[in-house]
DNA sequence: CCGGCGATTATACAGATGTATAAACAATAA
DNA sequence: TTATTGTTTATACATCTGTATAATCGCCGG
């Protein structure tokens, strides 16, 4: 595969023979970006539409990406690490503060209003698609899971709380954040900070569930 | 509206052009259902195809539903009232047996494989296609929530425990449920029991958690 | 029996899509 | 300069889409 086409992956020692890229990967993922929104996902977009919103012919598409399929995949991975990177910030300057999980969640829903088009990628998108772009969701829900497990089994010893199947704790916590998120995306502003305050609540009842049943205090029925 | 009889029978000759078989929405409906699959969603099938498969003319498409989005609408219906009506008999079979919790989560689980076209449309294409689409969705999602929240609050009552905030709890319970079992869809058999058993964990780390802080015995930090 | 009429069809059209092919182009190397 | 080389484009083609139009079929009332 012909992996010089953009001119940041190319070394500098080697400037150029031929014809400049006048058009970066970059500029084809800026161009589908501004195609996608509340109506319209990625994975409608055709090869010719993004290619005429990013100002060149079909045919040079083909020297960024193999398909448009490709690109989503690029754009997934791009949204999640941004947002992995947010939310881990969060969560370790809140350590020394008050209450983790709400500014955790405040973090997350910060980012959803801000990042809309790139949240709706990753919240969205995930169950349709080819297979190729929704491995690439569920990979950064994975890492996703997995840091907030990390994090959640260090709180737990630094509180000296206990804590039940955290692994179970996180993908709980992780699959309803995003399901609220995708809800919460087309929510009038006025209605958004109740439900960063609901999503608390719910995040919390499930906080306070494992530590329950860990520390053997729970009624099972 | 036509509602005329399906014809199962239709003779395989067809030597004359013109009216020859009489289709029934339903069959446009099964038609559609042939069509989707764990790689195809419902809002990529095109009108000729959902017409092709029912083996009728393009254009008679048209006297049963205004276009493709229609006809979602009408399965996305059919799917949240027979999905809501198993969760109900479960429930309320489980009412005087042991756990309401394991008995729900394995009725939903057991519909999402035994029907999991129909179950598809719920869980995976909510998120994409047009307004009408989404809102159908939406609103099977809230009755679902609805009917939980009922349930949880009578069970509450029956059993003597407390619940805090239920109408959070059975939104975080749906989400929940729903979300796993998007995942869950094109699981292979083998690890079908473990994710069943995984969600009943999950859900009851929520039951507790409300339980826990309605009875005022929760740690919130 | 026949005439009408609604259901169904064939035909057609304009637009869009992915991509194959080859020409036009720009930057470097000689 | 000219030749070379990779990039971008124009053109073309087969295929698909939604739907407009008019012809055709089959049933039902007369």
């Amino acid at each position: 595969m012909n992996e010089t086409a953009s001119d940041e992956l190319r070394p500098a020692t080697r400037p150029h023979q031929g014809r400049r890229a006048v058009i970066s990967r970059e500029d084809l993922m800026a161009a589908a970006m501004e195609l996608v929104g509340p109506n319209r996902s990625i994975s409608t977009l055709s090869l010719r539409e993004v290619a005429r919103e990013a100002g060149i012919a079909p045919n040079s598409f083909y020297r960024h990406f193999r398909d448009v399929d490709e690109l989503a995949v690029t754009l997934i991975e791009q949204a999640g690490a941004s947002l992995r990177q947010v939310i881990g910030e969060a969560r370790h300057r809140a350590i020394s503060g008050r209450s983790v999980v709400r500014s955790s969640v405040e973090a997350f829903m910060e980012q959803l209003w801000s990042e809309q088009k790139y949240m709706q990628l990753l919240l969205r998108e995930g169950t349709v698609g080819s297979d190729a772009f929704k491995a690439a969701v569920e990979r950064q829900l994975v890492y996703f899971e997995d840091e907030l497990g990390v994090d959640l089994v260090r709180l737990a010893k630094a509180n000296n709380t206990g804590i039940y199947r955290p692994d179970l704790v996180a993908r709980s916590i992780t699959r309803l954040v995003f399901a609220m998120g995708a809800s919460a995306l087309d929510l009038p502003k006025e209605r958004r900070r109740q439900a960063v305050e609901d999503l608390i609540v719910m995040v919390r009842m499930i906080v306070v569930g494992t530590q329950t049943i860990a520390e053997g205090r729970a009624r099972i029925d």
